[in-house]
Order: structure tokens, then sequence, then C-alpha cells
DNA sequence: ACTTTGCACGGAAACGTTTCCGAGTCAACT
DNA sequence: AGTTGACTCGGAAACGTTTCCGTGCAAAGT
């Protein structure tokens, strides 16, 4: 591993420089630029991080957290976020930074992870999901002064950045298409835990039943966890239930395939005897009857994710005007024949 | 931010004696190392990882390659790699190694990417997945001596170590239950590229076929994407072809989704007209007719790559006697109603 | 009482890089 | 001709940590 100082000395020029040469500082002349940069490669120089960031205070690296874990399972799920990384990956790599996806184990909590991952001080900056109603990940992250965005809305705010999918419109819409085709016993999903969209989920129904002069009965409303087994189990309710809804809306992409399952079994066909609508994904379109779901363009949102959080570093400040980015991304909706 | 510097001038201690208490080094009493540990959970001081690494050259952490992008959406896929990288992640963990997913965005070259993630320094060691059959990366890295173990076998061999899903047995057991049940027009589905494991499987059958006296049919091997599209338009060749297999092996854990809608779509039942065996996965037996399948232990699976990345690393081997780790990992066929 | 051993500690160098500061050269302007 | 300014460059400090080496001290050995 040769370092700057082997190649100074084979070049017969001091190590300021080169260093300069080498990050294409002003004062530096064309001619020996060219030098340095020729040389660098030829010798197969690489800065060292290290000693790099031991200097400058910055690791050149964005973090994403995520977990990892039998629960995680879901397949909307990971198609959501692989194709959310794919966008600010290609952001981040314009700016040199890299991306990593920080993983956090289904035995250790998460507040202790980004505790870790934070004070290791390893990234630059963080994205954070599964974005909680109040979610002491936002306060801690402002109160130790990272820059950090959330893919999802919070009602913790302390004035940062977010992106957010735009779960009103697919609860508004769906309950508006729904009573338009002559339902009235809507049923909705939500998931199971504190994560904030199933709040935005519930709220944006229940004003949109409002609207119709209609009411979300409680027993329609099924908390589960966002993936298969949690759609199967919420189908065996509504098998059992006696007043059955005629439409249900899930507020996920996971747990179609096991509503389908778990309704089928107990003679309830999926768009004859009750409608659904869901969010979509691309493996979704080989069940029958097709959903009818709500696409969501997740490598812009991915994109804008990133922008958001460049636009909160100082350092970016020149392509991202500095400010706080908060959007809510739109959807649409895609016809099928469930509901 | 306060460093070892501030903490031992706290202390009235020397930086050295400081460092020595913080590490547990033999040559520091009882003591000071109880006194000077107390004083830094108080203080909050935590070390810097840059000074450290650039003072050790070890990085503490640990990277999984894989991609991200639209194509890596297939929801056996992902389910796959959540739960391996759980099994590794609590292996390291016990190290204090940290655990980072690499993300190749699908507008980067996998190569490039990893060079370039090499360079950079930012891992003490490297899981690498989908490994061709020919893979570059394998003698890239045994070049630039950076340990790793790979997630499947490859032809490329420079004494790595590896750790593999028993594809043999899947394979092998698949056609002699299916020949057992009366098949003789037995399918498999082999992917699209180069990875490893679509020699294995295509080699395995092959012999498992030879061994019955059988043949297998050129036109009965299909290629395709390991996701739920590589599965339809599998079902639609089936459904064109003349001579049409009794019996599918499919070679991945996604497509069978697919497959299931473009056999029902042309009346080709799953389980009555043809029989089905795949590879396990949880959201699968929300399938109808249930799939048979072999159950893959990922997270053991997990485990044992973590232990193998280890048992490489010098700075290990009281743990994890050194040596070149190379497993196949058994499988367990799982009955279901379709084959 | 003298040397040996073992232990705990402090001083200082080193890891590789960036950046501040001073200094040198040369052209242009007063 | 002397002064100013622009342009390059070299020296050296600094980032935070670990580790080698020397030293002092007390207990154990001769």
């Amino acid at each position: 591993m040769i370092g700057i100082k082997r190649l100074a000395k084979h070049l017969n020029m001091s190590i300021s420089t080169v260093s300069r040469a080498l990050n294409d500082r002003p004062d530096s002349s064309e001619a020996t630029r060219k030098r340095v940069q020729e040389a660098a490669t030829k010798l197969g120089y690489v800065p060292n991080q290290s000693g790099r960031s031991l200097r400058s205070g910055k690791m050149g690296t964005i973090g994403f957290m995520m977990k990892t874990g039998p629960e995680i399972t879901g397949q909307g799920h990971t198609h959501f976020f692989m194709n959310v990384l794919d966008g600010v990956q290609t952001v981040l790599l314009r700016h040199k930074l890299d991306l990593v996806a920080l993983l956090c184990a289904s035995t250790e909590d998460a507040d202790d992870y980004l505790r870790r991952v934070v004070s290791r001080g390893v990234v630059d900056g963080l994205i954070i999901s599964y974005t909680r109603r109040v979610d002491s990940r936002i306060s801690f992250l402002a109160d130790r002064k990272v820059p950090f965005v959330a893919l999802g809305r919070s009602t913790t705010d302390v004035g940062h950045p977010w992106i957010d999918i735009d779960f009103e419109t697919i609860a508004t819409e769906s309950i508006n298409r729904l009573v338009a085709a002559g339902h009235r016993q809507i049923a909705i999903t939500l998931p199971h835990d504190d994560i904030n969209l199933g709040y935005i989920f519930h709220e944006s129904a229940r004003k949109a039943l409002a609207g119709h002069g209609l009411k979300l009965d409680p027993h329609h409303t099924y908390k589960s966890l966002p993936n298969e087994a949690g759609g199967y189990s919420i189908a065996q309710k509504i098998a059992k239930t006696k007043s059955r809804p005629t439409a249900i809306v899930l507020s996920n992409e996971s747990s179609v395939i096991g509503l389908y399952r778990g309704l089928t079994e107990n003679g309830i066909l999926p768009g004859r005897d009750i409608a659904v609508i869901g969010r979509d994904s691309p493996h979704l379109q080989y069940l029958s009857p097709t959903l009818t779901g709500f696409h969501q363009p997740l490598r812009d949102l991915g994109i804008a994710l990133g922008e958001a959080l460049l636009a909160s570093m100082p350092q970016y400040a020149d392509t991202y005007p500095l400010g706080v980015v908060r959007k809510v991304w739109p959807v649409t909706l895609i016809a099928g024949e469930s509901g």
C-alpha cells in the first residue's frame, strides 16, 4: 500500500503539493496536477480513508437504517426498500458519497443500535425509516446534530426533513372509489405497532367515510403484521365476524397474499364477495383476481430522500440550496379486478 | 466531543495509561481500569474510529455485498438475504464487529463497485453473494488479500472459504420424488445469468434423471429471472409447447408465484396437471395449492457464513481456529399439495 | 545489602492526510 | 527601480489513537 508520502518522494515534490494537486485545490498549477494524478493512477495510489477523515472529520458515507430478520420478510417490504435504496444511491454517487445499509439485527433494540452507530461516528448522515408516531430517534439525532432525513412523518418534530408516501390519498381515494361502487361496510387494516403511517391512514379513512356520512366501525379496523401471515389472520377474522365488511383497504403491500388465501379458503372470493384495494408492488400483478392498488414511484422517492439529506448538509449547499425538505410523494391508482 | 486526551487530563493520568485501561490491556492495574472506565462512561467518551483505525489499520466493519434495484425484487430473494444477514449479524456482534450491507446500485457494475469498496478500505472483511461460475471478484479479493467468504461456490478457486445451499439435494431429491410419483417429462428452471447455482442445479438434475434412465430434454430447461415475472414467462412457454412437461423443479423461491398465475390462466392447474417443486419461503405457504418445497435454514447459514469469515482472519484465531471453511448447507423437503 | 524480576506507568513516535502559514518567483503596475 | 499582487510551493502542525520503550518501584531472589 502506497501512501501520499511515497508518492511525493517519487515525484520529488512536497506532500502538501501532492495533496493539493490530488484534490484539485486552486493553489495548484495545472501542470503539477496532471503530473501528480498520472503518477497516482500509475502507482495505484488510493487515499487512506482513516487518515483523511481523522483530519477532516468527514467519513464520506451515508447510512440507511433498516431491520433484518424473520419478521421483516413481507415481500412488498423488501421490494419497497430495495427500490428506495436504489434511488438514494444514485443521488449520493454523484457526490462521491457511499451508501451503506445499517442493519439492525432482530435481536437488538433499534434505539440502542442507532446510538451505537452514531457514537462510532462512521457516517456523515443518516436516513431512518419505520418512522414512529413518537420517535425518540428524531430528537436524539437532532440533539447530536447528525444530519438526517426520515422516511415517514412523525409527531416528534424538531424541524427535520422528511419524505413520505401520500397515505392520505391512498386512504381517501380508496374509500371514495368503494363508496361510489356502492359499498357501505368498509374495513381497513392498520400496522400492529406505533409506525406513524398507521395513524395517518386511520384518520384519513375516518374522514373520507365521514364525508359520505359513514362511520368507521371499530370492528372493521384490523391490526396486523405487514406480511403474508398478517393478511391471513385478518381473513380468518373476517370470515368469523357476523357483520362482514363488503370491502377492505390494506395499508401495506405484503398482506394481500395471505388475505387472498385466507378469504378463498373460507369461500369468500376477493373481487366478488369482497372488494380489496391496496398498495401496489410488482409481484402483486400475478395475483388472481388482479389487485386494485396504488402505484408508488419508489425510486423517485429514494432520489428525493437523498436530495433532502444533502439539502440539510452545509457542504452541499452549492448544489442543493440549504433548507428543510418535507415532501409527501404522490401515488396513482391502478385499477384491477379486486375492487 | 471528548477525546482520550481530555479524559486523561481529567483523571490526572497519561494518555497511554488511559488507553491501556480502556482496552483492558494486561499491563494495566485493576484499580485504574475501574477508575478510567467509570470516568469514560460518565463523561460520555467514545473512541474515535478514524484515529483508532488509522493507527491499527483495522476498521471494525464487515461488508456484505448485495444489489439494489428493480430486478432484485423477487420476494424470495429478499427474504433470503434478510435472514442470512440476520444470522451473520449475530455472529459479528459478539466480536464487536459491525455489519453493513454494501449496496451496488443497479446502474453500477458489480466488479467496479467492489474495487471501489476495497480501495476505500472501509471494511476489514467481505461477504460476496451471487457467486458466479467464473467470478473475477474472487481472484481480485485474494490478490488484494482482503479476507472474504463467498455465499455460493464457484469454479474460480483460490482456496477461499465459502458456504452454499445444498442444491444437489434439492435437484436430486426433487427428481427422485417426481419419478417415484410416475413422472417422466420433468422440466427444470435455471437462472438467466452466470450465477453458479444454475450449473450445479442443472448438472445434478441431469445426473438424477440419468440414474432413472431418463434424459433432460433441452426444451424442458427454462432460463428466467429469479422473480415473479420470470415464473410467468415460463408458464407461457409451457402452455405453448407441444410436449408439455408433467412436472417442473424450480431453482429459485420467487418465480413460483408468477408460474402459478401463468399456468392457471392457461387452464393448467399446479398439483393436478403439472407437479411443481421449489425452494420454500414463508410467504409461499399462502399459495394454493401449497408448494412442495425445500426448507432452507437461512439464519443458521448466515451464522455459518459469519463464522467462516472470522475463521479466515488471524485476529480471531483464538475463538475460530484458523482455516478455510467450506460447507454445503443442508435442506429439508416439506411436502405440499403441488408435487 | 545487592541484583534480579515483575508490575504499573509516562513519554514519545507513528499511522496518513489536510491545511495554515510563510516564502519564493515572476509579471505588472506605479 | 521599487512595490504590489497573483500564483505555486514547502514546512510543519494537527486530527485521536495505539504501542514501543524506558523508568521507577516494590517484592523476591542471591
